[in-house]
DNA sequence: ATGAAAGCGCTAACAA
DNA sequence: TTGTTAGCGCTTTCAT
């Protein structure tokens, strides 16, 4: 924009640069739309006053005329304190670069916490967005169900846990081999009898990774009786259970369905005097910032988010260019990072 | 959206529901925005064809008419690892909500880390947002500048620090003001030397922290001489800075710029077999996901991000009405949180 | 390769 | 109180 232009000022309209440059109105939104069909000295002459002027063209008229804002709508939860959003808070960040770079913003709304659908409607019905990204599928896919029903074009973080025959686009995270990782690598430091801590079983996800750890048990021929236990997505309940189980003294690890779990387990180990990764192993999942700065450093499974990103907007590109989406399901695998949690030597 | 009209099916316009209720255009218009205009029965009965139709004015049509968009835009930085925007992702959903309540959505936007101004302009002469929430006062205001030279409205989060002529309205939280409660409650609760771990001298926010630990000492009547540290914002930095300042035996108490650094200093007591809290007392700052679930829990000084951002939506609304703003500059104060790792006795 | 005309859905201004 | 007219800035025909 030129420095000395107020906003109060008439922006410069396809007029205005079609005025300027000589040319009619048509020429210059093909010049920006269609620039193959203009002769190159013409192109050229609009390009020069586009950039002197400092034209944008005007984003609302160009959807009303096109139908299609550029802009993708997603359902912004409440912060919740304690439990960690911050792989959703992480992945925004992810999806936010990903979407600019096919010149996309993302829409952030608010809806009704009681109302899974609450929002959609009304962003919909305004065609104030293109597409939406569903990242709440564990609960269920109210809003998905809406969107199909209505022909609405989305995208969701999250397999469709409760009905194998959808065959809308989406990509996940396999969190059963995140979970396997985990287990087989407290199982190759050493430990035998590894424990699990996940949530309860009404969560998909977390009876997903529980899996995982049940899968690594079984190769390596250990039972796992007694080892697995099902709490709430909290510090202090992993920490009691740690503490249980920990009475019996076979138990040397613990793999968790998440890091706030995880660090549940390592104030437990604290308030029994024992050294994280020397004498009991953790592993905690999502990588969290907590994972990263807890004493000693928590083990972790990590999610490939700018992967997720990437691959939902190529799918949200395909989908709105009316393109068949010939792979509708992708799949990606978490990785381990490992820190001190798990390491036994005294090379700390 | 009645259940079973599909996305493909035309959208109910002003001109249908107008022919549907046997009035005119203009008339619906004004139900929707004027409705004391209409008598009773009309707009009842223009109220009952809208709900029957599930009819949503379209936003690109009304935007190019009344150039507003109802979208507030929002430069998303980058996910940056290690150190954490916690604080700014927690302030993110507070601003949904908030802005969510004056029917206004809040647009992500990405933009070159090298570039503070890039992205801004773009929205802007698009039309594309009615006004920008600035977060990153700190790092100087050039988005700010560049606001206000081409005369769009914006309230920052932050005071403008380099400027104290500038007039723009802005919601901050008084720095100074939680390190003077960290400091107090630390000396309340029987350290007499309280260290500040605090960031270079480079952030105006991080000076503004540390003055109010200064005044606090000072108002104890303590020298602070030799208790001052400045670092950068990350744990191993806070832990090696501990450990130094701890050869001290007076010390047994610290105040900190940040979560990130208390959480530090706590990685430091654990290496040295120290108490949190009975030996040495630890104070951080923003009262993140880090400091609640660290071990034995980090008193922190929080930010009233709810309120910050309820602040910010009434300027924006003023700002946005093209009233006057009374009283630009709004100035909230933190809160205490207090855990164990300032906990003397063994109640715990 | 370029231009003219029409219209997307809405609201501001005015007329009845 | 309600209706009519015009036009926001753009792109999609269709004509040249």
């Amino acid at each position: 924009m030129s420095p000395s232009r107020r906003h109060s000022d008439p922006q410069p309209t396809l007029a205005t640069v079609a005025e300027r440059a000589g040319v009619s109105r048509q020429t210059v939104s093909n010049a920006l739309n269609n620039p193959e069909l203009l002769r190159e000295d013409t192109l050229a002459k609009v390009r020069a006053v586009i950039a002197e002027l400092g034209y944008t063209p005007n984003r609302a008229a160009r959807q009303l005329r096109t139908r299609s804002s550029h802009m993708i709508g997603l359902r912004f939860e409440e912060a919740q304190e304690g439990t960690s959003n911050a792989t959703m808070d992480r992945f925004v960040h992810t999806l936010v670069e990903a979407t600019a770079r096919t010149g996309h913003h993302i829409v952030l709304f608010a809806g009704d916490p009681d109302d899974p659908l609450d929002g959609y409607d009304e962003l919909l019905r305004a065609t104030a967005v293109d597409a939406f990204v569903i990242t709440d599928t564990y609960a269920g896919t109210p809003a998905a169900d809406l969107l199909s029903r209505v022909g609405a074009p989305y995208v969701t973080f999250g397999r469709p846990w409760d009905d194998p025959s959808a065959r809308h686009p989406w990509v996940d995270v396999a969190g059963a081999h995140g979970a396997r990782l985990a287990t087989e690598h407290l199982l190759e430091v050493g430990h035998a009898r590894v424990a699990w801590l996940g949530w309860e079983a009404a969560s998909r996800i977390g009876e997903d990774r529980r899996a995982g750890w049940e899968a690594a048990m079984a190769a390596a021929g250990t039972s796992t009786d007694g080892l697995g236990v099902r709490i709430t997505d909290n510090v202090d309940a992993a920490r009691m259970a740690a503490h249980e189980l920990l009475e019996d003294p076979t138990v040397t690890a613990f793999a968790c369905a998440s890091d706030t779990l995880g660090i549940g387990v390592l104030h437990a180990l604290a308030e029994r005097g024992l050294r994280p990764g020397v004498d009991v192993g953790v592993v905690g999942f999502d990588d969290s910032l907590g994972a990263q700065v807890t004493w000693p450093g928590l083990t972790s499974v990590r999610q490939p988010l700018e992967q997720v990103a990437i691959e939902i907007v190529d799918l949200l590109h395909t989908v709105l260019s009316h393109k068949t989406v010939t792979e509708p399901a992708r799949m990606l695998e978490p990785t381990l990072v490992v820190r001190r949690s798990t390491l036994r030597d005294s090379a700390r």
